[in-house]
DNA sequence: CACAGACTGGAGCGATCACTACAGGGACGC
DNA sequence: GCGTCCCTGTAGTGATCGCTCCAGTCTGTG
């Protein structure tokens, strides 16, 4: 992209401190709590770089979306490669588990995510659209991990079941997160585990059910 | 409270407009997206009326979830009274259907709770607050509804449970709003029976499971 | 009729919003 | 040394923010 690679990497370097501190900020308070004085106080960099590396604040959190989504789909598990350990109640427990806690531990993506979807404007933000795009993504990517997991049977029942499972798996976590944020008392691990069992005689359920 | 019930109706009926509207608007941009200047054009009353009603914006936006609260919960089924088919499973699908109707059907008091949940503010909106409140109140209320239905083994080990059923309930309530904002291709009546079925099994399950 | 109290209308407060114009500074090619 | 390009620093712009002042209007009470 940019071509001074080299010779003036401090521009690269702001840009990435203005992503960092919009990342923080948007994830604690959202699309219109999040005000460029406050990235500029959180970077020290003037309201003047922020213009340069950003064409408008729209462009900024949308950005900022991507480059969360990013690091968080890179740092957490990927959905292609599998455990494969044979039992496949160990292995939803095992993705379920890790799952949980790449969203536990670093919640940026996942807050900044939800607060984004919630959100309705009479013009979408880009950010916004950019968002549904990346949990399309991600449904997918989990709608095939399934597949996966359930072959065997026939290939377009399984293809729905993996849909439907999909989709609450990704309201599952969704909805842990929510519990997380707002109930006190969660044992997350211990819950996780129990749910994943649940979730995994669900999909067998389903499979074995008349169409 | 106002004692000018008779004399003076528009003064209570001023404040219901405005209650509405700011519902209105908060429920689709959340807390720092919603305007005194929204809400007046909406109501058609000066901001000099709103003041009159309330004191500053954080307790419009705090009374605006009581009223919403109030409102979905005098709506929604009550969890006091059971629907007693004589079948668990039945009566928790039923029971699962019309919360989430009540949530498809009139989503203000959700969608407003939830982004008032997400939201982290270094000093905590009043609305916020009252949002956790209610959410834990009806966590309780849940619990207590579970409680009966798993009635007949050990009490304090069915209180364990009921307790992860409610939290549970309610991650797959708030996942499943989630799903339906973001998400196209929702089959909501048909998955939500589906999930029932799977959430007694599950409750069920951690029943009989070792201590 | 006078008075009181419940509300409204309009004008405007300082602060903060997203955003910009523009003059530089620092590293590079020549 | 000179010009070029990337990026920062200063100092703003008009619009909108939450909120207030206060005169005026309306309605029921004595």
């Amino acid at each position: 992209m940019r071509k001074t690679a080299r010779r003036h990497q401090q521009g690269e370097e702001s840009r990435l401190r203005i992503l960092e501190a919009t990342l923080a900020i948007a994830a604690e308070r959202g699309y219109d709590g999040t005000s460029i004085a406050l990235v500029t106080e959180a970077t020290g960099l003037p309201p003047s770089s922020v213009y340069w590396h950003f064409r408008n604040k729209d462009e900024l959190l949308a950005e900022t979306l991507e480059f969360s989504y990013r690091r968080w789909r890179d740092t957490a598990p990927t959905w292609r490669d599998r455990t494969e350990t044979g039992d496949p109640a160990e292995e939803v427990r095992d993705r379920l588990q890790r799952a949980s806690h790449s969203i536990a531990d670093r919640p940026e993506f996942w807050r900044l995510g939800l607060m984004l979807g919630l959100a309705n404007r009479a013009k979408e933000p880009a950010a916004r659209r950019r968002y549904i795009e990346v949990r399309t993504e991600t449904r997918i990517a989990i709608r095939t991990w399934w597949e996966q997991v359930l072959a065997g049977g026939d290939p377009e029942r399984g293809r729905d079941v993996a849909d439907r499972m999909a989709r609450f798996h990704l309201a599952v976590m969704d909805g842990l997160y929510m519990g997380i944020r707002s109930d006190r008392g969660w044992n997350l691990e211990r819950l996780v585990d129990l749910i994943a069992d649940g979730v995994y005689a669900q999909a067998v359920a389903w499979l074995g059910e008349a169409a």
